[in-house]
DNA sequence: TTTGCCTTGCTACCTTTGCTACAAGCAATC
DNA sequence: GATTGCTTGTAGCAAAGGTAGCAAGGCAAA
């Protein structure tokens, strides 16, 4: 127990004392390992999920199978999701995805009601969850609607640089490819195009952005 | 008061009846003319919106000024976004610009936070909020990146029909264009097609559903 | 009635994106 | 070192969507 408060105290340091309790009584760590899928498309939440480790990928399905990366979550954050479905019981719309090996505070979503208008730091944090997700969400129609797929791209390494913390990105253009929903083919085109351009440096199985 | 009492009654008819006599103490009607744009993107918001009457328009705009349509706000509901900025002053991100003559509840966000410890029922009307924006938020998301444009045309109509209760569509293809963020010439061409298909019939500044 | 504006239809053309196919390169394994 | 599989580079082609320009028709104000 007194590990879960440790560790909100090192990434969610706005809960006050009461709230960090109360989530270490009642609350519960749980791991994953990269490639688990946490939530499903259709699915029903029991918990809210506070990740204090690795990377989680939150993304949306097409009607064939398609995906569409969306955001990261990282440690410290919350799926504004498991707030939203959790207060009526609906059924999420994304899929979560571990990308890093990752660890996260659970909580019984029955509490959820209760916490939020008991105590307010978890209220600011929730509703500080929800703007900076409809934030996020905005940001993402924003590139879809207004640019162009190279336009998109940079984007995209520029978001990766920004979550994994380094210009080198580990990555394949086949993977790129289906997270903006593009084909192989046209990323390894605008990725050629952007080397010429000295944006990029190519290398295998990882693209270093410049400057 | 009373005036505004009814209204709830009327239109929001899960507020309890403590928090309807606050608001009708503390709210004020304001009405809105088509045309006028009650939000604009960077501008602080200083009260949350409860419409009672006519449509208010949901977009989103491009660096260069393009428009890109996100939903309809209707009678019984309110602007997620009006829940966001309230709690920590912060910008919009969308435009609001109202489409049939409106009408709102206004009422000064002072009360946000006291309200939603306070009362249940508002408590549930500002979570319920969110969670059906963030899903329209989704479906968006999904209509840009996973469908063409003569999908999202397709969809673009039921919405219409929808939000405004009628087959007959009274718009221009330039105003399709615009809150697809297309071009005219594209949108003729497609309801064309549809025409022959005999999934739509073309009228001047007007579109008739079929079936 | 005439004038002018807005809406729609249509043509020609270009760019972007996507698909298929194939070759070359790297890496791990036997 | 040969085999196999994954990744990347390229070429050729097709479809979708965007641009420019112009003509015709409707509608309304002068």
């Amino acid at each position: 127990m007194e590990d879960i408060k440790s560790k909100l105290e090192k990434y969610y340091p706005q809960f006050d004392e009461e709230l960090k309790d109360l989530i270490a009584a009642k609350g519960f760590v749980k791991t994953f390992k990269a490639g688990d899928i946490i939530m499903q498309n259709g699915q029903f939440l029991k918990n809210t999920m506070l990740i204090t480790k690795g990377m989680v990928k939150l993304l949306t399905e097409g009607e064939e199978g398609e995906e569409f990366f969306m955001y990261y979550l990282e440690p410290g954050q919350a799926c504004a999701l498991s707030f939203v479905c959790a207060t009526k019981n609906k059924r999420s719309d994304l899929d979560a995805i571990v990308t890093e090996d990752c660890e996260a505070i659970l909580l019984p979503i029955d509490y959820m009601d209760e916490l939020m208008v008991k105590n307010k730091s978890w209220y600011y944090f929730v509703l500080d969850t929800y703007r900076s997700r409809f934030r996020e969400l905005l940001d993402v129609i924003k590139s879809v609607a207004f640019h162009s797929m190279d336009e998109r791209l940079a984007y995209y390494l520029v978001k990766q640089k920004n979550a994994f913390g380094s210009s080198y990105i580990s990555i394949t253009h086949e993977q790129i490819a289906n997270d903006l929903n593009s084909s192989r083919v046209v990323i390894s085109r605008l990725l050629k195009q952007m080397e010429q351009k000295q944006k990029v440096k190519l290398h295998r199985n990882a693209i270093e952005l410049l400057a």
